[in-house]
RNA sequence: GCGCCCGUAGCUCAACUGGAUAGAGCAACUGCCUUCUAAGCAGUAGGUUACAGGUUCGAGUCCUGUCGGGCGUACCA
């Protein structure tokens, strides 16, 4: 289904033959190559071989190349060119036998092995219930659901996890805040306390509140009822915004937990077995310094509240005794300091810190009005996810997040975000697919029911349809590397190559009044791409709509 | 000061993780709608990959240094 195995194979064949063995090669790399007049795949196994075997490259890739002509009758073509590099080209046959294949279950096509069996957890989002979800957010949040869809296309079963702390100096301001606007509403003297949270939202929760219970809150604490009344509101609403950009959580996580069930403190006792615990100026540190680091770090402040490295220890701890064989945290730029202490923990604790990663990725700039725009959620100045939803809908709000890579600073220009969207990107995909549909539909009413009979795929000899099945061979292979290296762009980029090799075919070769065989497996070659935009598009999340 | 990330076309970004002549979109310019969706296609123009060294068959990619930007560097999360 993919071709680098076939080409793969035959130069393991062809190695027997030749007194290169396997072991002597260092880790050689099958490629497409840019330039499509090299061939459908290349090598670069002679080149990295020469050292160890003591032979100019050219050499070796001749010999190889001589092997494989004499041994495998699935090439057409095979080259020694520039410094070494040992290029094929597939015969058609190889091409219309691999496409029946995928044709007979292409809803599946790009499903692989790479994760296979694995359990793997991933969390993200993981905002306090403070406020709405902002743009900020939004990256986080579709970086890690699309991480989680790309996991579970290799193979692995996922859980998406949101971790959050509902307790804290954070949460008593919320609280204060609510009860501040609560006393206002009903004409009493009240001020926001100082830093306290100015957003329209904590009108709203405290106008339910008045709502309910008139004034009879106004002897609570904002610890309390108004607390509890905001968290749970906005908790609510950030499933509510989740829900909209198809992003599904499996598990909520509360920090709280790790106190009550003392986890925390078992993993200072854990720690200080080994030494790497002492208190100074009424604080229990951890001896980070013992182990790497530059300096120590402070597990529990003296007024006998940890930090938040202490939770994150026990929580990743906790996380491992699940089970899970991969723990993937998505993190903006600002939190990465906290992965390294968490690693020295939980290597301290004896657990295998390699099933512990973290895709981090830089922030998102809001450009307003052609000027970066300084956010706050205290300040109430952010554009919510929500109101970017309303302005530009969740297909185009996913596709923008995972256009780049998750490492270079993302630039969201609201202004273009929010006008023009037919200029987006996203669209071209969604048209492509449309389209194929719309002809998909005009075939059908002129072959009936055969048209999903017997194809003959031979009739697939123009330059145009090659290069489209040939971009379609790869897509297992983009899913597996954007897995890996986890960069769901990737999946994208691909995505709008393959679009466009098939808006190549459709301008270059007509399905429409051509003979019906011809119009036969033209058809299912643009159904087959369809379906392949849709399984991709599934990926980020995206819509693949039947028209436009 | 130190740590992490980044610097590629006018702008926003790719480049299959070390491969061949660095590619797309937007913006600009030239063509193409009495045959399958013009939200499209074909073409033109645009580059010393921040700079200087190094590693090797081969560097935008790896190493060292310099300059510039972002984020950290809390007994905040």
């Amino acid at each position: 289904m993919s071709l680098k195995p076939l080409f793969h194979q035959a130069i393991q064949n062809a190695l027997l033959t030749l007194d290169l063995k396997e072991s002597d090669l260092p880790n050689y790399t099958i490629e497409a190559p840019k330039d499509p007049s090299h061939g459908d795949l290349s090598t670069n196994i002679a080149m990295v071989s020469a050292k160890a075997a003591k032979e100019a490259p050219q050499s070796i890739a001749a010999k190889l190349a001589d092997a494989l002509r004499t041994q495998s009758d699935l090439f057409i073509d095979i080259g020694v060119a520039g410094p070494g590099f040992i290029n094929i080209r597939f015969k058609s046959s190889v091409y219309h036998q691999e496409m029946k294949e995928l044709a007979e279950h292409a809803n599946v096509f790009g499903r692989n092995k790479a994760f296979d069996g694995k359990k793997i957890i991933l969390e993200f989002v993981s905002a306090n219930p403070t406020g709405p979800l902002t743009v900020g957010h939004g990256r986080n949040a579709v970086l890690g659901d699309t991480m989680a869809r790309l996991y579970e296309w290799c193979g692995a079963s996922v859980t998406r996890e949101y971790y959050f702390n509902n307790a804290g100096r954070q949460m008593r301001m919320l609280g204060e805040s609510v009860k501040a606007r609560y006393a206002q509403q009903l004409g009493k003297e009240a001020e926001l306390p100082e830093g306290g949270y100015e957003g329209e939202y904590i009108s709203e929760i405290a106008a339910t509140l008045v709502e309910g219970h008139g004034n009879a809150l106004l002897s609570e604490e904002g610890e309390g009822v108004f607390k509890e009344a905001a968290e749970k509101t906005i908790l609510e609403d950030i499933t509510r915004t989740l829900d909209r950009m198809q992003v599904k959580m499996d598990s909520f996580f509360n920090e709280h937990s790790l106190y009550e069930n003392k986890a925390i403190y078992d993993v200072v006792e854990k720690l200080n077995e080994k030494g790497l615990v002492y208190q100074k100026d009424g604080a229990v540190w951890f001896a980070t310094s013992q182990l790497g680091k530059d300096k120590d770090t402070v597990l529990i402040k003296k007024s006998g509240e940890p930090t938040y490295r202490l939770p994150d220890i026990a929580y990743h701890r906790d996380k491992l005794d699940r089970g899970f064989d991969l723990c993937i945290d998505i993190f903006g730029a600002d939190h990465i300091d906290t992965y390294p202490d968490v690693l020295r923990g939980i290597d301290v604790l004896g657990y295998d810190v390699s099933k512990i990663d973290v895709l981090v990725y830089q922030f998102v700039t809001l450009v307003k009005d052609g000027k970066p725009y300084k956010m706050s959620t205290r300040k109430a100045n952010f554009v919510t996810l929500d109101e970017l939803m309303n302005e530009v809908g969740s297909d185009v709000t996913r596709f923008f997040f995972l256009m780049r890579s998750p490492s270079t600073h993302l630039e969201f220009d609201v202004a273009q975000a929010k006008e023009a969207s037919d200029k987006n990107p996203v669209f071209y995909l969604q048209y492509a697919h449309a389209r194929i549909q719309s002809v998909l539909r005009k075939v059908s009413e002129e072959l009936g029911e055969n048209r999903s009979g017997d194809v003959e795929w031979s009739t697939l000899e123009h330059e145009a349809e090659h290069s489209l099945m040939k971009k379609l061979f790869f897509f297992p292979d983009v899913i597996e590397t954007a897995a890996r290296a986890k960069e769901p762009h990737k999946v994208i980029t691909y995505l709008q190559e393959t679009a466009q090799e098939f808006t190549h075919f459709y301008h270059e070769c007509r399905i429409m009044g051509e003979p019906k065989n011809v119009m036969a497996s033209r058809a299912k070659l643009a159904e087959v791409t369809a379906t392949v935009l849709k399984n991709g598009l599934s990926l980020l999340g995206v819509e693949a709509p039947e028209s436009m």
